[in-house]
DNA sequence: GGTATATGTCATGAA
DNA sequence: GCTTCATGACATATA
């Protein structure tokens, strides 16, 4: 609702549920056959629809709706299209809720994909499917995808790149799916994707399923787009939505249905420009998506590998002055050797074992792009400090950071922004040099490191570019991880992405588990980290031993930090041998034995610590009051000093009859004795035979003679006076 | 070599 | 019934 007026503010009410309510209405009459005027055929079976929802949500009714006039048009799909694709599809068109099974999943995949529907992320499909497959699988499906991807890269940088960068697909075509059931799912979605992007493929052949297809299965589409669109304008499921239809929209309808499962480049050239390389669809549109140009690619294709090579070090360098010339302070330069990880000439970001560093109080890890080594400061990461364990996504959001300030240095120096540079041509920098790290991160981070699953064998050569399509989707990983933290239940496959979480977190520790472990044993035991003792290093040593002999893909470490769900869903979706089960279980409940060990040992000391604390104090107590106690019988004393010399004087001056003295030795008492002040007393006392009763009468009466001079003593001198007179009278 | 300390591990019980 | 946690007891390494 708006209002407005000439001369007054205006106001915006945003109903949140309006659109909601509008889809409802529609899937309404849809039921009741209500204002529908279009008429769908699929297999011979009949769906009344509304053109306009139709055509909103869908690319392909979207061209084939606006060039019917009629109303109550009759649109017929192809024979492609199932029934028990398309129907799911019609009723996600009105409510926005897909309904699938395992038996379903594939066509309404393939139906997807043929008719482009809009806002159907493919994420659910890459992600589902190899979870509804992998039952059927008894290892991790990027094992093989990533050893044949890097092969491919590794005949690439030998000099295999031919010219015609084209024939980088036909090459990426090829099947890597593991199983029969992957190959039918890289079958179908990719028959579905060549065949409306134009049969690169060739003619009807059963186009296997592109490299990189198993890896996609297992990342979160929904991260890899974050990182296209940059980690601040793509947080929101809408955002990520906005950024494929931009993209979809500047494309025909031939290309627009994409599958990213069976074409994974078209899923990633969305997101990164290292693998546009890959697509020629996609530098044939040209420069349509904004910064994220392919020009590199085209000259790639044009000059061949050793332009490559040259753009690698050109870049390399440039990076490089990027990042020594940022001004974040958290950032230092530290070295410049070369990193091992890294090949020749090669450049990007990545985390050089990821080691902790302590320096005082603060906490620093050490990353490497290109040939420079950085430390960077985590001491305001409180997570990372309370638990001892560097978080990846941290890692990941430093590295960014990292990267963004080494950009925005270099724009500042060029004079030039993002989008000037995007607009201008300059993309091809940004480009290469993101796609770059992003390889070298997400070798780092998610592929080196899981050696049982993406060991390559030819990973000594350099692998610059044309291949960065599976980090870069580590990359985004990692980044949809970062958002995972602040938004953990917005995403609906949060439970299984855990799982990939497991992947890539586990691969990253086992590849820096011992600086993380050292830094558990370390917060632990509240000690340094080099301080550890060789028990627990052999301890680990062993652990990681045995995790290497029983070949196990994660980290120990990261095993043991898991939660009960998370490992309970681990065991259910991996597949163990006996042998690591058993490991798994035993690490498990040692590692956790052994931190409970030291929870209680330090609850031990601090309780030993308090105890002894309390001992101290009820110590310091009693010796106030054993002083005080010291101070008031020093009172006591003076003030029996004070009767008796008053009684001698009475005594005196009264001249006492033996009677009389009787009398007066009621008022004595045991503390204060009238006899220590008057010996005489005594001597009278023998001498006129005084019974037990007449000396306890007179202690008595010298305790009450006590208790009054007590509370007379600050009235007056007097009190004296009054007794003596109380004294005389009573005598 | 004996002792104190730190740490890991196992067994056990409670939640 | 399983898991987690706490804790006592024991073993081992180190200073």
């Amino acid at each position: 609702m708006a209002m407005s007026s000439p001369r007054s503010s205006v106001f915006t009410f945003e109903s949140t549920v309006h659109s909601s309510h509008v889809l409802r209405r529609l899937d309404e009459q849809r039921h009741r056959d209500t204002l529908c005027d279009v008429t769908v055929v699929v297999e011979g079976e009949s769906f009344r629809a509304h053109r306009s929802v139709l055509a909103s949500c869908c690319e392909y009714f979207a061209q084939r709706i606006s060039s019917l006039t009629q109303h109550g048009a009759v649109i017929t799909l192809p024979h492609e299209v199932t029934v028990a694709g398309f129907e799911p599809l019609l009723k996600f068109a009105y409510t926005s809720k897909l309904l699938f099974g395992k038996d379903n999943v594939l066509e309404i995949r393939n139906s997807a994909s043929i008719l482009g529907f809009r806002d159907l992320d493919d994420a659910c499909f890459d992600f589902l499917l190899p979870k509804f497959l992998s039952s059927s699988k008894g290892s991790f499906p990027r094992k093989t995808c990533c050893k044949k991807k890097c092969k491919r890269r590794s005949s690439q940088e030998d000099g295999s790149i031919t010219s015609g960068e084209p024939l980088l697909d036909k090459k990426e075509v090829k099947p890597v799916a593991d199983s029969p059931s992957q190959q039918e799912v890289a079958w179908l979605c990719l028959k579905s994707a060549n065949g409306k992007v134009g049969g690169q493929n060739g003619a009807g052949t059963p186009t296997p399923v592109a490299e990189g297809t198993n890896e996609h299965f297992m990342q979160c589409p929904k991260y890899r787009r974050r990182l296209a669109c940059g980690k601040e304008t793509c947080v929101t499921e809408k955002g990520l939505s906005n950024r494929a239809t931009v993209i979809r929209d500047d494309c025909d309808l031939s290309c627009s249905p994409r599958s990213s499962t069976g074409n994974s480049k078209s899923e990633s050239e969305l997101e990164f420009p290292v693998n546009s390389s890959s697509n020629p669809d996609r530098q044939a549109r040209g420069g349509a998506d904004g910064p994220w140009k392919t020009e590199i690619h085209d000259k790639k294709t044009e000059a061949g590998v050793d332009t490559v090579k040259k753009e690698t070090n050109e870049r390399d360098i440039e990076m490089k002055a990027d990042i020594g010339f940022s001004d974040r302070s958290s950032v230092k330069a530290v070295s410049s050797e070369s990193s091992p990880a890294l090949g020749e000439g090669s450049s990007g970001l990545i985390l050089h074992h990821c080691p902790l560093k302590t320096f005082g109080d603060g906490l620093a890890i050490t990353m490497s792009l290109g040939h420079e080594k950085f430390v960077m400061d985590i001491t305001e990461d409180k997570k990372t400090r309370d638990t001892g364990v560097l978080a990846p996504v941290s890692i990941c959001q430093k590295a960014e950071e990292l990267v963004e300030a080494g950009w925005k240095r270099a724009d500042e120096e060029r004079g030039s922004s993002w989008l000037e540079r995007g607009k201008g041509g300059q993309g091809l920098e940004r480009s290469s040099v993101e796609g770059e790290v992003a390889e070298h991160l997400a070798k780092r981070l998610g592929s080196d490191a899981s050696q049982a699953s993406f060991h390559d064998p030819d990973a000594g050569s350099s692998s610059d570019t044309g291949s960065g399509r599976a980090q870069s989707t580590s990359l985004g990983w990692l980044n949809f991880r970062a958002s995972l933290s602040a938004t953990s239940t917005s995403c609906p496959f949060l439970q299984d992405l855990d799982q990939n979480k497991c992947l890539w977190k586990g691969a990253e520790l086992s590849e820096c588990e011992g600086a993380s472990q050292s830094g558990v044993s370390s917060l632990n035991s509240g000690e340094d980290g080099d301080s550890g003792t060789e028990t627990e290093g052999d301890s680990e040593s062993y652990a990681r031993e045995r995790a290497r002999q029983v070949q196990l893909p994660f980290s120990v470490d990261w095993i043991v930090d898991l939660s009960r769900n998370d490992f309970q869903q681990l065991l259910k979706q991996q597949v163990f041998t006996s042998e690591q089960l058993e490991f798994v279980h035993d690490m498990r409940r040692r590692s956790k034995n052994r931190l409970a060990a030291q929870r209680c040992r330090k609850r031990k000391l601090d309780c030993i610590y308090n105890l002894q604390c309390e001992i101290n104090k009820l110590k310091t107590e009693r010796e106030i009051l054993m002083t005080e106690k010291s101070h008031l019988g020093q009172l006591k004393l003076k003030e029996c000093h004070k009767v008796s010399a008053l009684c001698q004087r009475v005594c005196n001056e009264a001249n006492l009859l033996p009677e009389q003295l009787q009398v007066f030795a009621k008022y004595t008492s045991p503390d204060c004795p009238l006899s220590s002040l008057f010996p005489h007393i005594d001597a009278l006392l023998s001498q006129h035979g005084l019974p037990p009763q007449v000396h306890a009468s007179l202690s008595a009466c010298s305790a009450a003679l006590d208790q009054h001079m007590a509370s007379e003593e600050a009235s007056s001198g007097s009190s004296r006076d009054t007794l003596t007179r109380d004294s005389q009278h009573s005598l």
